[in-house]
DNA sequence: GTTTTAATATGATTTAGATCATATTTTTGT
DNA sequence: ACAAAAATATGATCTAAATCATATTAAAAC
């Protein structure tokens, strides 16, 4: 991690839903810091310091098993926050992992000072809720899918978030990566890759993938009696 | 479902974190509801319509998946929301249902006024912020163990959860909302649960289980090499 | 109070997907 | 540029847990 000089101001959350009086002390507080590809910006059961604004970058936020497994809860990407979960009301340590899969750019401040902001900043506080909310939905949503469809399917849908998260067909992402977001492992990642290609849904180039048949790959994570 | 007069404005989370002032205007649009064991109070994919705060009871909060299989993201009871994911951008649908276990009151008011109330009380718009903080970090726990433990370890702290949850060594539940707790079927809860009875884990008489043992049960949950 | 319906009990069978094993290729650190 | 480490490829094997099948019991409904 570098530091990386001063943050615009404008483009954050936390400075987009400040009152205009609050960002000057924004200004004191905030700072960029760089991280490079692979670099952990904090590790799960480390205590929490401060609260992360993605500025420029893709970071998977994971929980780890044991050494060698681990679980992708969620990407984040430009405009996101990072180490929210440590406002809840337990212990103070991150619950998840953060780590940079290309070279990131974030907007820090400490928590101290971003709990104060929401003190005085009734709409930010309103925003992180409204935020929350949807990251709960989204993480409820994803159990159900680990309990009641098949692998395939949970590829299917990890893919099309994924190609929704980088707004285009075409991303980058290993294999590895892609096993611990869809809960399960490697090899069986591979063999339904081999089996999408097959069905020509999508094509592969090394890590790349490009998705060839979205509505296709979406029938199979509708193809159960679930709604969605 | 009946209506049931008119709630004490001191105890649920709405009145206990609104100022004063505010405590007429809730007296005007809250009631208190009653539902018997067994009926849904709000089903998911149904408008949402408002929020819920349980006084009395017991209640699943639970994902649907065709007409047979279910998974229950939590167990509700005195004090908790209900409803909550409905603050969310997206569309204004529940995105989980909710029944009642037993006969159960709950404080109802519509969306509109509770959203009122957040933008007239900052502090409670903190506390409901912190209370998703806290139950976003639950489900993602959740959702690691789907994916890395064995049934018998979730069903280990499935009990120790609904355990903690009823403040007590001693609860009821059926097989069947075990099964949807822990992800799994009611066959595999079976054979787990009798396996736990030899080992004098616990001990079972129809509905009713007591943990004997919530020490070696503990143990189950941590015999993997994650962290918790 | 009897008919339906839902929950429980338990063995037998099947299968999706994890694990193991090993070779090859690609990345990254120095 | 080269060694070490990490990611990929692919077949063979194993197993936890789902599914199926069928009694039995308990709880609701009429």
């Amino acid at each position: 991690m570098k530091k990386a000089g001063a943050c615009d101001l404008k483009t954050c959350f936390l400075c987009q839903f400040s009152i205009p009086e609050w960002i000057a002390a924004v200004s004191d507080h905030k700072q960029h810091l760089f991280y490079k590809k692979n670099e952990v910006i904090f590790q799960e059961g480390n205590p929490v310091e401060g609260i992360f604004f993605l500025y420029e970058g893709k970071v998977k936020v994971h929980k780890q098993w044991g050494s060698d497994k681990d679980l992708i809860v969620r990407f984040a990407q430009k405009g996101d926050i990072l180490g929210h979960r440590g406002l809840g009301s337990g212990e103070r340590l991150y619950t998840v992992s953060a780590t940079a899969l290309e070279d990131t750019t974030v907007c820090y401040t400490d928590m101290a000072f971003f709990e104060a902001s929401l003190k005085v900043n009734p709409t930010l506080t309103l925003k992180l809720m409204q935020f929350y909310a949807d990251e709960l939905q989204e993480a409820e949503r994803k159990m159900r899918n680990l309990v009641h469809m098949d692998v395939k399917s949970r590829l299917a849908d990890a893919l099309l978030e994924i190609s929704r998260l980088h707004n285009d067909t075409l991303f980058t992402i290993s294999r590895q990566d892609l096993a611990s977001f869809a809960g399960t492992t490697y090899e069986t990642i591979y063999r339904n890759l081999q089996e999408f290609i097959q069905e020509k849904l999508i094509a592969v180039d090394g890590k790349s993938i490009r998705i060839l048949n979205e509505k296709k790959l979406r029938k199979y994570v509708l193809s159960c009696p679930g709604l969605d």
